[in-house]
DNA sequence: CCCAATAAGCAAACATCTGTGCTTACGATG
DNA sequence: CATCGTAAGCACAGATGTTTGCTTATTGGG
C-alpha cells in the first residue's frame, strides 16, 4: 500500500537554498512589474519554503542587503587601473553598464530597497550607505597612497554616485557614449587642463 | 432612555477627509521611524475610516502622488529671480531646506515612494518623474526667453537634482553653508568666470 | 422644504504576510 | 555504521492589509 510515493519532495541543501533565493530575488526585481518582491513570492519563485527564508534572513531588508553585497562585490572586483581617474572612470563605466541592463539596474534599486526603515533610521541608513560606499573609499585610499589628492567622498557622491542612483530609481537612460568620462571630467577637470576647483 | 447618546460620531466632509489624510501622510513620513506609512496607519492618524482612503485614492502610490503634487506646488511657487543662476540657486536652496527639515525631507522621499511600480513601469516611471521636473523645465524656459542658454535638462538633473535625491534617500546631510551656490557654480561656472562647458 | 447624489462610516469577509512548533532529511563526526 | 547538530519542509496560528455590501450623514439643486 501507500502507492502514492509519499512525495518526491527533495530537500534542498542550505547552499542550494541560498543560491535559489538570491536568484529569485534578482529575477523578481528585474521583472517588468518591478515591484518590491515579498518573501512568499521569493520563496515560491525559488522553490523553497518561505519559512526557510524567514528563519535564515529574518527580514526582507536583510535578504536584500545580502543579495546586494554578494553580487555587488562579485560584479565590481574593483579594477585597480593605477590612477584615480582610471579607477573612477572604471567605476562609472560599471555603473553605466549596471543601469542599462535590467539585471544591473536591479542592484542599484536593491541598494535603495535594502535601506533600513526601522527604528534608528537616519544614522542607521547613513551607516548602511557607508557600507555601500566602501568601494569608493578604497579608490580614494589607493589614490592617496599614490600621492594623489582625491576629491572628498562627498564630492564623489554628488557628482558620480548620485546621477546613477537617480537615473536607476527613475528609469532615465544615461547618454550612450562618453558618459563615464563626462562625469569624471566634471569632477577632476579635463585630462589636459589642470583641476578646476 | 437611550441614555447612551448613540455616539458623537461626527462625520467629516470630503474636504476635511482630504485635508486630514494629507496631513497624516506628512506627519507619518516625518516621524522618526521614517517607514512607508500603511493605509490603515494613515487612516487612524487622520481619524478617518480606512475604507474612505481605499475608495478615494485606491492605492498608496496614488495617495502619495496626490500629496506630493499638492504640497510641492504649494511649497515651491517658483521664485522668478530674473536670472538663470538666481532661479537655480533658489531651487537648490529650497531643496536644501527641504532635506534638512523633516517635513521637507518627506516630500523628497515621497516623490520616490510615489513612483509607480506597477505594470508598464519604466516608461511610466519616467513620465511620472517628468511631471516632477516641470519646475526645472520652466526655469529653463524662462532663461531661454531671456536669451540665456541654459544647460540641458539632463545636466541639471545630474548636477542639481541628483544630489538632493540621493541625500534625502540615504539620510546624508548637505554641507551647512554655501551648498546651493556650490552646486550651481559647478553647473554654470563661478559667477566671475565665463562658463566652463 | 424635499429629494437625489455623493461619499463617509461601519462591519465583516477575504487575502496576504509574518511567525512558531514540530518533524525529518542531510552531512559531519567519531 | 551509529549518533548528533543543523537547517529545510510542513501545518497551522496570529497579525495586518485589502476589499465589499450596506447604512446614513452631508451637500447641492429643484
Amino acid at each position: 500500500m501507500n502507492p502514492t510515493p509519499r512525495t518526491e519532495r527533495v530537500r534542498k541543501s542550505p547552499e542550494q537554498v541560498r543560491t535559489a533565493v538570491h536568484q529569485a530575488v534578482l529575477d523578481l526585481m528585474a521583472a517588468p512589474d518591478g515591484a518590491e518582491p515579498t518573501i512568499p513570492a521569493i520563496a515560491q519563485r525559488a522553490g523553497v519554503n518561505h519559512t526557510s527564508i524567514y528563519r535564515r534572513w529574518g527580514s526582507r531588508e536583510a535578504l536584500l542587503a545580502d543579495v546586494v553585497t554578494t553580487h555587488l562585490e562579485r560584479t565590481a572586483p574593483l579594477s585597480d587601473t593605477g590612477s584615480l581617474r582610471g579607477d573612477l572612470t572604471a567605476w562609472a563605466r560599471a555603473g553605466v553598464d549596471g543601469i542599462r541592463r535590467p539585471e544591473g539596474r536591479v542592484l542599484v534599486r536593491a541598494v535603495a530597497l535594502s535601506m533600513p526603515s526601522g527604528a534608528d533610521t537616519w544614522t542607521e541608513r547613513a551607516r548602511h550607505f557607508g557600507r555601500r560606499m566602501r568601494s569608493i573609499e578604497s579608490i580614494r585610499e589607493r589614490a592617496t597612497a599614490r600621492g594623489e589628492h582625491p576629491p572628498s567622498l562627498e564630492d564623489i557622491l554628488d557628482q558620480i554616485v548620485a546621477p546613477f542612483h537617480v537615473r536607476a530609481a527613475f528609469g532615465i537612460e544615461p547618454p550612450d557614449t562618453g558618459y563615464p568620462e563626462l562625469l569624471v571630467s566634471r569632477l577632476l577637470g579635463t585630462p589636459d587642463t589642470p583641476e578646476a576647483g
